[in-house]
DNA sequence: GCTCATTGTTACCTATACTCACAATGAACT
DNA sequence: AGTTCATTGTGAGTATAGGTAACAATGAGC
């Protein structure tokens, strides 16, 4: 805590940096004809992400954790998602009052299209950094994303 | 190049920490009573470092560029800090055309208090970070700022 | 003086995420 | 049984942040 006036100039450039990346991300959704934007974009991969590690498909309540927004903005994602077809809600048989979210087959295709999309954001946002320097700027946001994990919705 | 599979998940970890961030910033304007939005902050800021450098008040257009958002977006954050008294439009008598935004004392005063909410909020995210990490970290993004400067209305 | 570019704005739309209130359901404890 | 309480998802409404398109006023060049 020797430094501590680089930070706030450190938070600037963090939050210009993301918006160029969000603006680079949803361009490069419209302009392949993906079909979604990107919140829903991370809302899919969040499912498939869940998938690969537990098998059954997420109730709302896991993906709002994992998105690490409240449970009514997840509605509104897979409202969109739903109606264009790329997730399906599914009832739980176990609990009337769980809805499991599955990835249809256009959901699936969806998938392989938005990571191509993602990684020609993130290409563009990262061309002026070597490999070496991709993988240190990943090990410190490993570290960061680590730490500070408190959801919205805390109750202190 | 060679491992271009880290750019997909470095590009979610970094949306993903700024979301963070922007709450966290967003939460410490309410909590100290600044009564500014994170967007209108960094108009201020942005206001602040353009006095330092030219020493004459910005135009509209100016905001726009260093905001790297499109002049309308710039009306808006204007209107609002010129209602609740940050800010002053002052009409250029070299050219009627343009307008200079002018900093008022209570924006002064809003600019101090705001720095304090900004590193409070970089702070609680850049917690997991030791000193040398975070020069680190800054060496990067300064590389990355640099780098892709392309505004939105481009036009090519 | 006519044409054209610049500057800011009016009007409208979208995306994201929030709060509050509520209905339906399950669980727990009389 | 039934009563109370927590969970789960959603309807209604709001705020923030940004975008486009059209336009009026102005300045500049020919």
């Amino acid at each position: 805590m020797s430094s501590p006036d680089a930070d706030g100039p450190l938070a600037d450039q963090l939050l210009s940096l993301t918006r160029r990346l969000h603006r680079s991300h949803k361009h490069q959704l419209e302009e392949r004809g993906v079909g979604i934007t990107p919140a829903q974009s991370r809302l899919l991969r969040t499912l498939s992400h869940h998938l690969q590690h537990h098998g059954s498909p997420p109730r709302m309540a896991d993906l709002a954790e994992r998105l690490e927004v409240v449970p009514r903005a997840v509605t509104t994602l897979v409202d969109a998602l739903e109606v264009s077809g790329k997730v399906r809600r599914v009832p739980d048989p176990a609990s009337r009052r769980v809805i499991r979210i599955e990835l249809t087959d256009d959901g699936r295709k969806a998938l392989s299209e938005l990571r191509g999309a993602r990684r020609a954001a993130a290409e563009e946002i990262l061309a002026p950094l070597t490999d070496e320097q991709r993988t240190v700027l990943g090990g410190l946001l490993d570290t960061l994303m680590d730490g500070g994990g408190a959801p919205p919705d805390r109750r202190c």
